[in-house]
Parts: structure tokens; C-alpha cells; sequence
DNA sequence: CCGTATCCTATATGATACTG
DNA sequence: CAGTATCATATAGGATACGG
């Protein structure tokens, strides 16, 4: 038996998933990244900020098509406090705000690489 | 330039991401990923199916801590329609159905052994 | 056993107006 | 420019009861 603090391989993924696996204490590793994952927006803005790197707040704005002030603002506190994005506040007039992915983010890539993969294979539709 | 249609691999994936992704026409293959992932239930059924194979019903209820019958039952409907599960009805008395994952929802494995790595990476707090 | 029908509530999201 | 405050609404999810 294993527990999940050792590095396992896909295919070893796929076998030990059908024994159960034994998490860490406190719970399955997924669910932190599926609670990131819902929602309309910050999926969008992760990719969006890995995509066009360091973004000021009205960029984003326009980038992300529909997306209000509210929430916006909201999500971006919260990717904040998960660690996720990074705020750094110029004093200037006008004021100017540039948001970044961290590592932490930008490790969420290999996740929608995968998930590209399957729409790939399966279509948009 | 390169379209979707292409296998690539992560890191021309990294590469092409920010120079903007040529999709198939429809759009983006991530979205259709993203949308199966929201909500609470669906992707803890499919993981639940592909962990125990083959389940009926009243299993998968037992499995899922505290989904409804409503929930349960409308879920899997969506997840059939998408092509993700199968439901095969057997004219017993009393009644059996059982649901197993298609190929296709197999197929979603990978996206959760990314989630996996990162949930492993980033703790699970 | 395997659901459906109905009703209810909480939360996520949207619209609009306003400020340092 | 970069937000906040306030109010409105849609949708997801839950509770309960009942039926083939």
C-alpha cells in the first residue's frame, strides 16, 4: 500500500484508484481544486493571467467578456487569499493595479491541459 | 500557427497559450470540461463509478454522503444524455438499474490525476 | 428498489449607482 | 482607474412526500 505523499505514475493512479487510495489526514487532494474550479470566473481569470501575464484590473475586465465590477473584484480577492494571484498596488494618480498568476497558479496549467486534451477528443459541442 | 486539431504537448501547450490558442470552430475545448465540473455532484459520481465499477443506484446513494434521490437521479440523467454513463434497466421485481461509465467518462481520469498532483503539491487545506 | 413531483432556501451572479 | 455598496434575480441544491 501506498499513501499519497509518494509521487505516483497515471497508470498507478488508475490501479490504486480501484483499492481506494489513502489520503493524508484531512481529506481527498482533489477537492481544494474543484471548489476552484466552480464558479463562472476564476477559471477564466487563471487562464486569462497565465495567458497575457501581468494584467491591470480593466484589462482583465475586457478580456474577460461580460464579467461585472463585483465579481471581478470578489474573485480576485479570493484567488488573493488562495495563494493563487498576486495584487501589487501602485500610488499613483490614476491609480494603476497589476495582477499576476504565482507558482501556485500557474501550476493549475497541467489541469486544463488535460482537460483541453479530452475537448479535444470529445468536441465543444 | 498550428490549430487544435494537433496533438501537442504540455509544453508547446505553455508555449502556444499565450500567443492565443486557434480553436476549432465552436470554441474553446476547455469550456465544455469546465461546465462538467461545476456543481457538486457529477464529477464525484464519475469518480465514484470509476473507483467501484459497475454500481446501482441505491449504491451510488450510499456512496455519495448525503446526495438526494433528486440529485442523484437528475445528475445521472444529464450524465447519460452527455454520454459519460450508461444505464442499463433490468425488468426485475424488485427493480434494477445499473450505471457504469462510457470510455468517454473514463477519459476524464486524467484531469483528475492533474487535480491530484496539485491537491498534492498545494496541501488540502 | 428506483425513482418523480413539488416546494423551499441558499448562494452565486448580475445591474446600477457612486467614490477615493 | 479601480474599485465598493446596494439591491435584484436566477439557479443549484435540499426536504419531503408519493408512485410504478
Amino acid at each position: 500500500m501506498f499513501t499519497l505523499r509518494d509521487r505516483i505514475t497515471y497508470e498507478e493512479f488508475l490501479q490504486h484508484i480501484h483499492e481506494g487510495i489513502v489520503t493524508e489526514a484531512g481529506g481527498c487532494p482533489v477537492t481544494p481544486v474543484l471548489t476552484l474550479f466552480q464558479g463562472k470566473w476564476k477559471n477564466q481569470i487563471i487562464y486569462t493571467l497565465c495567458r497575457c501575464g501581468t494584467m491591470r484590473f480593466g484589462a482583465l475586465k475586457r478580456a474577460l467578456d461580460g464579467i461585472t465590477n463585483t465579481m471581478l473584484s470578489s474573485s480576485l480577492r479570493e484567488l488573493e487569499a488562495d495563494g493563487l494571484v498576486t495584487r501589487m498596488q501602485f500610488n499613483e494618480i490614476p491609480p494603476r493595479v497589476e495582477y499576476a498568476l504565482t507558482e501556485k497558479g500557474g501550476d493549475l496549467m497541467p489541469i486544463f491541459y488535460a482537460m483541453m486534451n479530452w475537448g479535444l477528443k470529445y468536441g465543444n459541442k
